[in-house]
DNA sequence: GATGAATGAGTCTTCATTCAT
DNA sequence: CATGAATGAAGACTCATTCAT
């Protein structure tokens, strides 16, 4: 019998059963990433985990609900991460360097986390919606902070928006460079990139 | 039967054929840009184009084939627009700003194609291969061009290939955005994304 | 419209439609007797007859009518070759070894024909029907030349049945082996397999 | 999921699995013996065996798994059976009507299994390959006995390859007659065969 | 908690057959 | 007469999902 997709009276789940769905999501993050949303089925993921293909269904409501889990996870993991790196910046310029090297840093620790979120980005649909409004969360919070830097003095005039667009897809174009390229300068790369933006945004 | 998918011994199709066949390449487009590559069934393509699935069939020799085709006719009618667009611009700057624009005009006017090519990009095996080569392509060109304008003094120094693969992202992001927000001034939007470049790759 | 078959008015066929179906027959053989009965798709068999599949269809009822086609007339090309043969032998052991002896090289001759509807009667239910009331004629026949051959006192008191049956069972395993084995002395294999019923059958 | 087609770790089966794949290999003997292999589609076969065609595949990896099968069962318990009927037979000639008369009414006793077998051999790529290895290790056999017949004196002098392949052409037609004609007296029909045989390997 | 067995819905694909031209 | 275009029925096969154990 189904333990509610996990969850007990409380709402809460079991250490095991917790400790069972993480496995699970880790063991779906690489097929997706290397052969893809598609062919990444209960089978290759089960036979991963070392596992049988039935109990994923028992942790996991349906597909679309591990895969969801699968950019939940990931997500969380790389925002706690990048959240101990950034915060203390000295002003505007510099926590957007901080940004875009911390994020590069991340991408070729975690290269093959970043590209299964993007090929599921790219097909399922209800996780893609959950991705969507990471995103645009992500977007306005970049556009916000384009726009204080703006206030303050610290960067030109320019579209907000526009500018966040440009850098988050700079930024998730970064994991499939450094994982088809593994002889990428990874430091090179997050300099080079952040002067982009830095010249893009300053003034003069 | 089958016309050998479509070649007579001329190696030619005939009139109605290669009118069928661009009909359900652009029944396909729709729904892969829509609901994704994977749930783009022929069913689903077939019903939209009014057809039978097995018609599909006798016009592609199976999935992998319209799905390639579906990539390289956006590309190449892209391809011609683009070319006519740009080619004539003064100098280096000028060139990348007319690219930038043109693109995201283009972006505006043909969304849908773009998002199916993208996602299928994300998964196609053999379609993507096709799409990988492309992309390098390109981005090979975009890195010559930069290349060629810091050596003529027009662009600072900066890796050309990081400042390619930036500018390939910022454009590849444009048809979603413009999609699901119709309201953007395409305009502005071109010109902000030139402005962002511009200053990342110009002198001072 | 279709000629209802072949058939005008008078139930005969023109000279070109014969002409073709005979063509249809001739072009069916080969594919079913070297990719065998269920791969030999009008699709193989038009390219062959470098026809349209369509046209088949125009000419035969279905498929059953052509393959029933195909058995028909290799069994009266074979007919009306053995009966020259045979005829005239001056006795019943001269006569058995006379047809064992004209089938073998028959099927030397021959050798795609015969694996073809031998490929046929393994699978097709119409005209394996035919085949087989065909094959209850022609044992028959041989039972028949049995009993006579034993009520004149050439051949001993044996089942004229059980005999039968394993003649035909041996000429029509000969195809195959000559097929197969093309270094085989055609001569001596007739000789050694008439000299075996001889012995089989005479007296003493 | 798929039992990685039946096999554990130790490569081998559950009794559960084992049970059902011979109910599934024997639920297909019969329709591929009465319609032929080609329309004993999966769906066919499950219903026979009351399943669903989805859990043929799930026991076999496809249909030539399953196709092969069939034959490698049925050789192997006609095999069993032979084997113990035969072998001490007091010399060539024996042996000889032995092997017949054995054959015979094991034909009696099994002929769906054995139409079945020739169905396949005459179609199924793989399965027949297999098959063909069979019949030449077989046709072999037989022709090194009648050698051996010969050297020992019991035989008279003819070539061993042709009395061979005879010998398996007047086996292999016995379980279609003993299906068809029930009444037939199995006992006179296999004493007849041995002695066609006997009389023409037979000196004097 | 976990799994092996089983299934139904859905996939692409093949093919004989139809029909307008 | 002949065919290219089109289809429906059927094929094997995949897979997430269910359920008894």
């Amino acid at each position: 019998m189904q333990p509610e997709n996990g969850r007990n009276d409380q709402g809460t789940r079991s250490f095991i059963e917790e400790a069972r769905r993480a496995q699970i999501v880790r063991a779906a993050t690489e097929p997706i990433a290397e052969i893809g949303y598609a062919k990444a089925s209960f089978a290759q993921i089960a036979r991963r985990a070392g596992i049988s293909p039935a109990l994923i269904t028992y942790h996991f409501a349906n597909r679309e609900a591990l895969i969801k889990q699968v950019m939940v996870s990931v997500h969380s993991s790389m925002d706690a991460d990048l959240t101990l790196k950034t915060d203390k910046a000295p002003g505007y310029l510099a926590a957007l360097r901080g940004l875009i090297e911390g994020y590069v840093h991340y991408c070729a620790e975690h290269p093959r986390e970043l590209i299964a979120i993007s090929r599921i980005a790219a097909n399922a649909t209800e996780a893609r919606e959950w991705a969507e409004q990471q995103q645009v969360a992500t977007i306005t919070e970049l556009a916000d902070m384009f726009r204080e830097g703006q206030q303050r003095g610290e960067f030109r005039t320019f579209a907000p928006r526009v500018m966040a667009l440009t850098l988050m897809a700079a930024l998730e174009t970064a994991p499939r460079e450094l994982f088809e390229h593994p002889e990428t300068d990874v430091g090179a790369y997050a300099g080079e990139l952040a002067t982009i933006f830095e010249r893009a945004v300053r003034k003069t």
